[in-house]
DNA sequence: CTTTCAAATGTTATATTATTACATAGTGTT
DNA sequence: AACACTATGTAATAATATAACATTTGAAAG
């Protein structure tokens, strides 16, 4: 039975850094993941910040840029993640990770005139989502 | 003649603002505008941000969020513009926003099956330009 | 022309996000 | 043990952005 992978080798700030992320159901920032893990004994900000950039460069969470927030990868289990895609509702806030062959595919294929060859990309879709449209 | 199309009645501080952007072969930070305006009397960060703000409003400029910077928009004079795209080089920085009708079609007429429906996106793509791609 | 209202401005202070710099400690080799 | 590499701890500060409030401007309506 196809149980989650072993979390892969993380240090102790950046277990603790992702375990506040990952229980989160929305993207959390970084002063917030600070003031959560006080008790743990993380008190300054570059504790954090090299436990996020670590996190990020294993694909285990992502950045939400229009929102300086970050959020776990849910798309893929430890994968290193270089394509990212969110939905972002207006109203209520609520960040999605958008997983679709078909954009993925999409995206990753493109190329433009310009001769760039593109091996990563960030989308922010933002609309309503389907709670907030009907009120 | 088509001459470019007056100015659509900026401020003066919005006028002051949007002339650094769009002569900037680069994206610009605030504070690097802020800086650059202090001679025209602009002397605090409120002002830059609210000239921001709305020229982003009527889409005479983007924000580059993975660069917390801000690009005048070439693609269409004068248009309020919510879908934008853009190609960064990941070695010279090198920002170009992506005109493609491909591109804008696809994404403009994406839904995914949450059932939301997408009024704007911005999308970042990361790459090698030409240029640095031969070195 | 003057009243009115919304938009824009000026100003001070402060909040939020992120990095630099440097010292120390752990971990896995050879 | 010696080495290199990664991670940690800590203090200070840089960079980005907003809040709050007073004032001014400019266009539209009466």
């Amino acid at each position: 039975m196809a149980k989650m992978q072993k979390e892969y080798n993380l240090s102790k700030n950046q277990q603790i850094v992702f375990d506040i992320i990952e229980k989160s159901s929305e993207p959390v920032k970084a002063y917030s993941i600070l003031f959560n893990v006080k008790k743990k004994g993380i008190k300054a900000p570059p504790q954090v910040y090299r436990a996020l950039e670590k996190l990020i460069k294993l694909g285990k969470i992502h950045k939400v840029e229009s929102k300086n927030a970050f959020v776990a990868c849910k798309s893929s289990n430890c994968e290193i993640s270089k394509a990212t895609a969110f939905s972002i509702c207006e109203i209520c806030e609520k960040v999605t990770e958008i997983a679709n062959n078909k954009l993925s595919n999409f995206l990753n294929s493109f190329e433009d005139k310009s001769g760039m060859k593109y091996k990563k990309y960030n989308l922010e879709f933002f609309g309503l989502c389907k709670k907030c449209k009907k009120t």
